[in-house]
DNA sequence: CTAGGGTTAG
């Protein structure tokens, strides 16, 4: 029955798993949901949302489950409406509604700022008696913290029983996010009276905060932190973070010194160093740094060519904007970053006994 | 019962 699973791993294009949608029709495995699903899901994962929607099209009786992947699918995809949509399709065909239901047209709502549909589903959670779901109500407060009404979001986190590092998480960067740093660190420091761990993905908010606030005995804890807690290895996005927290901060030869000392720059690297160049009015720096990231052979994204256009625009450099220009911007596409960071961390000679101690009082701003 | 939540563009 679930003999076939592992065929879908091996499946690493369409044309593969196009063969093995022809071989489960034939063999009759498609008949039950199991499979339908697990290729619902494998066709949008490799972009092919239309041969999903015709796969749980014809499959007669969609279960909840179904449903849930069918959205995530256009969820991954960007087609909020389209969640939303089949969201009321459940509600009109009276499905089930699961519980991973939830937290996709959730994601979808807010992606569409569509606030309304947000509360009406906020009231089948509470009804369902879902609410006490930790996943689904960080859903919920994140939605609320993502469309500007940090009250509610504030109200749903307060009355949460069980907080762990993702719902802090989401409260925080909803401070940080609508402007209110310092009440975002002020949670955070909340957090950590708590006892619980930051994780790297906190921590990238928290540097975010401090970026805002411009503190940098807060950006050398942040470091510090990062260090001790070996979070800058293996994570390209976290060092770019640093870089412009400390170029905020009034740093910028230690944003440099990190960026000088990564083995191997990512797209987020470079961009990270081009727009701490360009916020510290370096114009000429965030050029020549653009120029090196294309000798590297590194692909620019949007905000990449953001920052360097600024950079040009006020040297009245048009040859390097003639030449940035030449990128589609529209074609970036995700901004993954692939550039690990794996060496050893002592470079930067942080004293990381003065850093902790930063940590345990009160956070400097 | 599956899995579903927090990241970031300056």
């Amino acid at each position: 029955m679930t003999l076939y699973m592992p065929l879908f791993r091996s499946c690493s294009n369409l044309r593969s798993l196009t063969q093995l949608h022809a071989h489960l029709v034939v063999s009759g495995f498609l008949k039950g949901p199991l499979a339908s699903t697990k290729l619902i899901e494998s066709y949008a994962q490799m972009g092919s949302l239309k041969s999903s929607r015709l796969v749980f099209d014809t499959f007669p009786s969609p279960d909840s489950f179904m449903w849930g992947v069918l959205m995530k699918s256009y969820l991954w995809n960007h087609f909020f409406e389209e969640v939303v949509l089949l969201y009321h399709n459940m509600i009109y065909h009276q499905a089930h509604i699961g519980s991973f239901v939830y937290p996709s047209v959730l994601r979808a709502s807010s992606g569409i700022c569509d606030l309304g549909i947000g509360r009406k589903i906020h009231g089948r959670i509470v009804k369902s008696g879902f609410d006490a779901d930790t996943v689904i109500e960080t859903s919920l407060l994140g939605i609320y913290g993502e469309l500007g009404c940090l009250d509610d979001a504030r109200k749903l986190f307060d009355e949460m029983g069980e907080r762990d590092v993702v719902c802090w998480s989401s409260i925080v960067s909803s401070y940080i996010e609508n402007g209110r740093a310092r009440e975002g660190l002020e949670m955070f420091r909340c957090m950590l009276s708590e006892g619980i761990k930051p994780d790297w993905v906190i921590m990238l908010s928290i540097a975010e905060a401090c970026a805002n606030v411009g503190s940098l005995m807060l950006a050398k804890s942040i470091h510090g932190h990062a260090i001790v807690n070996e979070m800058m290895s293996d994570n390209g996005n976290f060092n770019s973070s640093l870089i412009f927290m400390y170029s905020q901060c009034g740093s910028l030869s230690s944003a440099e010194r990190i960026f000088l000392n990564l083995p191997d720059r990512s797209t987020s690297s470079w961009t990270s160093m081009i727009s701490s160049y360009n916020q510290n009015e370096c114009f000429q720096e965030a050029v020549d740094t653009f120029l090196g990231m294309q000798e590297s052979k590194v692909e620019p994204n949007a905000v990449t060519m953001l920052s360097v256009l600024g950079s040009c625009a006020r040297l009245e450099n048009f040859q390097s904007f003639t030449q940035a220009q030449r990128f589609d911007v529209e074609s970036f596409g995700p901004m993954y970053g692939t550039g690990m960071f794996s060496e050893n961390s002592n470079v930067y000679e942080l004293q990381s006994e003065a850093s902790n101690s930063i940590w345990n009082k009160s956070i400097p701003v």
